[in-house]
DNA sequence: TCTGGGGTCCTAGGACCC
DNA sequence: TCTGGGGTCCTAGGACCC
């Protein structure tokens, strides 16, 4: 440690040493603890109460307030198992409400957008931005800046991870959650990069997972910092060029561009796990129609037709043989976006697959080979006459319309039933604050 | 009895072509 | 006896992310 004092001015009480001012920097925004934040926001009873938002037909816990991280609650425990847990320590319980977390995702996005266009939304509670100090405002001064003003716009608290690379970025941003400081930094030339890097397990690194974590760990790399001093070619070699391209970014080098316009989806889904498995092959028709509905409205929502499907179902056996998987995977004769025209090679695909007696815990709707709706190549093996196809397009826009309008599933198809005992469980639900009138909020004074 | 859902990217290997 | 080189496309499987 050191002093400069120049002999003309009297000694200073000591200061650390201004770090070096970055002039631009990659910064991740991550949501503390997103959807129970969301709840939060609209319920205040909630705050400073033990918190946890359940999966799908509550399933397990993939959300998790400070206070209950602090019991010890595990993140993906099946809910089942920890019930009396939770009851005993005066747990909250929300079912998760996605049509909440996407708006208020949006929210966070539309605030971070107002610091610079050079913003790639990575998922639904992450944020990748390019920052660039200026003459007044430092690198770290503008993180503060913004954890701030995305608190105070959406109530929404955040952390905010600066460093040159995005994978630094996550570590830092993991740092500044595990400070409690809300901002951290990780710059090469900082004097505890080093220490850092270290301190950071190999399995918390970005793109390292539970299968690559023990083999890295078996051939002397444990840490971030052992990855950072690795071979780049020998890396490579073993194991591909994204891990390659990782000890790059590691060492301080950009070597993942921030994607500001992401690229079109080329998959969409609607997978669910059954809340009361179906029992037949009427009963799963039914579900099988209503997950079809609900992937094509996707679809419409990204203006992309799919010319292929796949259909699965899954069983409850416990270990994942081959068994316990049955799919269909039909190229369509020509890319479409009816919810009936799919319906139809679903449910013949269901017959195929469908073995009566079995019970099913999961069904699946996948659609590839995505392409934009205007400009589907006519096809010899369309069988429908060119004025149907139009006519099919209008009645897809007017259901979308009026269910848009008067809320989701106002107008179903018949093949999709009434009574839908498969529907999920979700005892917990929170109302949908920003995405249904009657549901919005009222102040009264 | 009961453990989510929705994606992406990369690689290896085979078929096929010139 | 001997069996090239370079390329594309597709698929399955494995890994990862939140």
């Amino acid at each position: 440690m050191s002093f400069k004092t120049s002999p003309a001015e009297p000694a200073e009480p000591h200061r650390p040493e201004p770090r070096r001012a970055e002039a631009s920097a990659v910064a991740l925004v991550d949501c503390d603890n997103f959807y129970c934040s969301c709840e939060r926001v609209f319920d205040p009873k909630l705050r400073r109460r033990p918190l946890v938002v359940l999966s799908n037909n509550d399933g397990c816990v993939i959300s998790r307030s400070a206070e209950a991280k602090a019991l010890d609650i595990p993140m993906g425990a099946p809910f089942f198992k920890i019930r009396r847990d939770l009851e005993k320590n005066g747990v909250a319980i929300r079912s998760s409400n996605y049509a909440l977390y996407g708006d208020m995702s949006r929210r966070v996005q539309e605030t971070l957008a107002t610091f610079t266009p050079d913003l790639e939304a990575y998922s639904i509670d992450e944020c990748f931005i390019g920052l660039t100090a200026s003459a007044v405002e430092s690198i770290d001064e503008l993180g503060e800046r913004i954890r701030q003003r995305v608190g105070q716009w959406t109530g929404i608290p955040v952390s905010v991870g600066l460093a040159p690379t995005k994978s630094l970025a996550k570590i830092a941003t993991h740092q500044a959650k595990r400070s409690g400081s809300g901002v951290a930094r990780l710059f090469v030339e900082d004097t505890d990069y080093e220490a850092v890097l270290r301190d950071t397990p190999i399995r918390k690194v970005w793109g390292v997972g539970h299968r690559l974590a023990p083999k890295f760990e078996s051939v002397g790399i444990p840490t971030a910092w052992h990855l950072r001093g690795a071979d780049e070619a020998w890396v490579q070699k073993q194991w591909g060029v994204t891990l390659a391209r990782l000890v790059r970014e590691l060492r301080g080098v950009p070597s993942f561009a921030i994607e500001t316009n992401p690229p079109p989806k080329k998959a969409v889904a609607f997978t669910r796990s059954f809340g009361v498995p179906p029992e037949s092959l009427e009963e799963m028709s039914e579900a099988v129609s209503a997950y079809v509905s609900k992937a094509l409205r996707k679809l419409r929502k990204q203006r992309r037709k799919a010319g292929v499907l796949s259909l699965y179902l899954r069983t409850f056996d416990k270990e994942r043989t081959a068994h316990s998987f049955a799919s269909r995977t039909i190229e369509l004769p020509v890319a479409t976006d009816w919810t009936h025209e799919i319906a139809r090679h679903a449910l013949a695909a269901l017959e195929e697959i469908y073995r009566p007696g079995v019970r099913y815990k999961k069904a699946g709707v996948i659609l590839h080979d995505l392409r934009p709706t205007t400009g589907v190549q006519q096809s010899i093996f369309d069988d429908e006459a060119p004025a149907r196809r139009l006519k099919g397009e209008r009645l897809m826009q007017a259901v979308d319309i009026i269910n848009q309008r008067h809320g989701a599933e106002i107008i179903q198809t018949a093949s999709e039933g009434l009574e839908q005992r498969w529907q999920l469980r979700c005892a917990h639900r929170s109302p949908k604050y920003t995405s249904r009138w009657t549901d919005v909020l009222v102040v009264r004074c």
